[in-house]
DNA sequence: ATCCTGAAAATGTGATCACAAAAATAATTA
DNA sequence: TAATTATTTTTGTGATCACATTTTCAGGAT
C-alpha cells in the first residue's frame, strides 16, 4: 500500500484513533490519490499510521458504508473501479440529489453566507487561474457544502459526500491523463438566483455546475479515460 | 438494551460477527423496536448476542455512518430523536430519492420483474387486511427494492436504504399510538405504467405512493405523535 | 515451459485485557 | 433535607493474541 497516497493529518486532540484513520482514508480516496483496484490491507495501513488492527477496522467498514470501499468475498478491501456505467449513474445521481439539497436550502439562506460563498467562489478562481487541481476541487466542494449546510436539517449532506466520495477515484485518474482540468463555474449564476430566493434559479445552477462540469464527460472520453487507466 | 428488541435472526454459514450484528440492529431500528433516545451499549449488545465489544463496535460504526445511530459528544451512541423538521426533510429526500430511482430502473425492468412485483403487492394487500402491519411494511419496502434494483448499477439503493432505516424509529412510534397504520397503495398504478415502460407516469406514481402514504402525516399530527411518544 | 503441490507468509476476524473517561452510587457536609 | 464530594461501577477505546483462511511462492512432476 502506497505510503505516498496516506499523507499525514493534522489530529486534533481528543479525536480517537478510528476517527482519525477513517478522516485520513476518506481524504485519500476523495482526492483520487489511492488506485481503484487498489486492495487495502488492515494491517498495512495501521502501519503506515502506527497504530493497530481495531479501530482501522472500523474506519474501513464505515467508509464501505459510504460506499467509497468494497469489500470481495475474499474480505479483500479495495477501492471500487469505475466503468461507463457506474459514472454515468453517480453523475445523474449527483444533480438529483444536490439540486434537491440547493432547494431546501435557499429558505434558510442568509446574506451573511451568500457572502461567503462569493468568497469560496473567488478563492476557487484564484486556484483555477494557477493551475492548482487539487485546491480548486477542494474549493469547489466547500462552496456546495457551503449552500447546502445553510439548511440545519442535515439529512442530505451525508449522502452528497457519499456521491463525491465514489466519484473521486475517477477524478484521480483525470488529474493524471488530462493536462488540465477545465472547471465550469456556474457559481456566479447560483449566487445571483440565491440574492433573489429564486428555488428554481439556484436548482438550474446547480444542475448546469454539475453537468457541465464533471458531468459534461462524454462516455466514450470516460471509456477511452478508463481505458488508459488500465481499469 | 431491552433484549426483547433484538430477536436472534437467521444466520447463513461463513456470515462474520459484526455482519449478523449489523443485520440484526438494523433490522430493529428499521421495524422501530428500538426507542429513540434509547442509548446502546457495546458490552450490553455483545452480552446480548453473546459475542465480544469487537465485532459490534463495528457493526454500530456502519449504523451510524447509514445515519441509523448518532454518535454523541459523551461517545454514547443512541438512536436519534425524530423532529418534525428532520420528518419532513427524511420525506422529502425519499420522494425525490426514490423517483429518481424509479426512472432509472424503467430502461432495465423485465415482464418477468413485474409480475413479481405484482405478487408483492398481493401479499402486502393480505397482510393489511389481516392488519399485520409489520408484515405490511415489509413487503411495501420489498416492493420498492423490487423495483429500483433492476437497475443493475447500484449506486441508489443504500441511500434509499438510509432513508428508511431513519424514519423507522417514527414508524415504530406511529404503531404504538395509531391503531391501524393506513396504507396508501399506488402500486397498481406503478404496475400499469411499467408495462408501459412510461417513466413519467412511473415516477408519478411513485411520488404519490410515498408523498399520500408516510408523507401523508400533517405536520400537526407529526408533532402531536411525538409529544405523545415523550420525544 | 506449464501445471500442480505443499510449505511458508500474510491477512481477516474476534476474544481478551488494560487503561481512561464517564456515570452512578454512597458518604459527607452545610 | 439538599447539595457536594468521594468512591465504585460501568463504559468506550485500542493494543495484543490466537485461530482459520487466503495468498504467495518454491520445488517437483508431466
Amino acid at each position: 500500500m502506497g505510503n505516498l497516497a496516506l499523507e499525514p493529518l493534522d489530529r486534533p486532540e481528543g479525536m480517537t484513533t478510528h476517527e482519525y484513520a477513517h478522516r485520513r482514508l476518506r481524504q485519500a480516496i476523495m482526492v483520487g490519490s489511492i488506485r481503484p483496484g487498489e486492495s487495502l490491507t488492515i494491517r498495512g495501513i495501521a502501519e503506515a499510521m502506527e497504530s493497530s488492527p481495531t479501530p482501522v477496522r472500523e474506519a474501513l467498514r464505515r467508509l464501505s458504508s459510504e460506499g467509497a470501499l468494497r469489500v470481495l468475498d475474499n474480505r479483500r478491501i479495495m477501492v471500487p473501479r469505475m466503468t461507463a456505467d457506474r459514472f454515468s449513474e453517480l453523475v445523474s445521481l449527483r444533480a438529483v440529489l444536490e439540486q434537491h439539497a440547493a432547494r431546501r436550502a435557499v429558505p434558510h439562506i442568509t446574506e451573511r453566507r451568500i457572502d461567503r460563498l462569493e468568497e469560496i467562489d473567488r478563492a476557487q478562481d484564484e486556484a483555477i487561474a494557477r493551475k492548482d487541481n487539487a485546491t480548486a476541487l477542494l474549493l469547489n466542494q466547500e462552496f456546495h457544502r457551503t449552500l447546502y449546510t445553510a439548511n440545519p436539517e442535515q439529512v442530505i449532506m451525508p449522502m452528497v459526500e457519499s456521491v463525491w466520495l465514489q466519484l473521486g477515484p475517477f477524478l484521480g485518474i483525470a488529474m493524471e491523463h488530462v493536462a488540465q482540468l477545465y472547471f465550469v463555474d456556474r457559481h456566479h449564476e447560483a449566487i445571483a438566483a440565491l440574492r433573489k430566493r429564486d428555488e428554481n434559479a439556484v436548482a438550474a445552477a446547480i444542475k448546469a455546475d454539475i453537468s457541465e462540469g464533471i458531468g459534461g464527460f462524454e462516455r466514450a472520453a470516460i471509456e477511452n479515460l478508463l481505458r488508459l487507466a488500465g481499469q
